[in-house]
DNA sequence: CCGCATCCTCATGGATACTG
DNA sequence: CAGTATCCATGAGGATGCGG
């Protein structure tokens, strides 16, 4: 008689324990979702296309029992954000994320698209990369802007607060064949695929 | 009428994809088991207490069918191994285990332990440590003995071939304890937890 | 024995409707 | 907007069978 509500692996193991804990389906997508900053239960629910608004609910509120997710009531609404150990949740879903480039590359099919993952997705792809100074530049696409930092510590990636000096414009399938690596930036450039400065993207994604 | 047997998120982002391929209940579990070396079925099964004999053969003939999982006809029956590129999990899962050791503190209950998922645990929480000259020693708990090395690249383990020169034995208890930082070196040292060279050990876990 | 395949039961996931 | 409630489909868990 397990106490109900609770499927566990039952081992003394690490691995297990946090599969225990963001080991279910759409957790870790949540998380993802969280990365770049709080969000709202409809803006989650519209996001991660498919999922059912019940297990939504459950998901978040099991998240938020186990420590990872903060619920704060903000005047707007409700808004969802992770909590430090949450975060730290990116080192992991980043190392997952890389591992899976290669599952990329068999098209994009009927898979839908969202900006917002590139800000996890980016600082991952080019994790190794360093510049000093540091580089810093906005990328937009669809309507979504993210900044995109590297310095000696390596890239990253958030929503900026205003918008920075230098931002990029581009369709989405260009930033996402440069972040596979399908096309390098020398032909993205040559393409006259970006609008904007080109010497801060080939200095970005040059390291 | 999506292709029946697969579930997909239907999302064009590399932690999807890797969801889609890894992320069903067991999965990963069974991939670190096989990271110390190949393995047997019924291996799999006793050391994966309470998975369903059908669920993991479903699971090996798709980690197979996504080229993570070889399976090979030997004399001595049906062995699976990770191909190179399933072994890249290691990262990521690391990563993961790394994240949930706070999920350790809450103590083992009920939980079972096996000494084999100290080849994962073991480096993970020690990455980072360097040594050189290289430190070897072997490490044997409940009668598995696992090779531990720390050189100028980090830690390691492996299950060695030939009996190292310098092996220490433990009950599993005080290995986790140390792995888990619940007590020092010094401490196991001081209570005589251990039986063999302890100034390898020191070595070892100072890094 | 080993390496699964089959069958059955019940927990979990998914789609939709509804509500404060 | 932010969920709850409901119902159905699917997957997990456990026992057993069965050929090599």
């Amino acid at each position: 008689m397990v106490e109900k509500g609770k499927r566990s692996y039952g081992q003394f193991c690490a691995l297990a324990r946090s599969l225990d804990v963001v080991g279910d389906r759409w957790t870790l997508l949540i998380v993802r979702e969280l990365l770049p900053g709080p969000m709202r239960y409809t803006e989650l629910k519209t996001a991660l296309d498919g999922i059912a608004t019940n297990l939504l609910a459950e998901r978040l509120k099991s998240l938020e029992a186990n420590g990872i997710v903060e619920r704060r009531l903000e005047d707007a609404g409700v808004g969802y954000a992770l909590t430090p150990w949450g975060a730290g949740l990116r080192e992991p879903m980043e190392a997952l994320g890389r591992w899976g480039v290669p599952l990329l590359a068999t098209g994009q099919g009927d898979d839908v698209f969202r900006p917002r993952w590139l800000t996890m997705a980016l600082p991952a792809l080019m994790r190794g990369a360093t510049a000093s100074p540091p580089v810093e530049l906005g990328i937009e696409t669809d309507g979504f802007l993210l900044s995109l930092r590297i310095d000696e510590n390596g890239p990253s990636a958030s929503v900026p607060d205003q918008r920075p000096a230098s931002v990029l414009t581009a369709v989405p399938d260009v930033v996402v064949a440069l972040a596979t690596g399908a096309i390098t930036v020398e032909q993205a450039l040559a393409a006259g695929e970006f609008e904007g400065d080109a010497n801060v993207l080939r200095a970005a994604f040059a390291g």
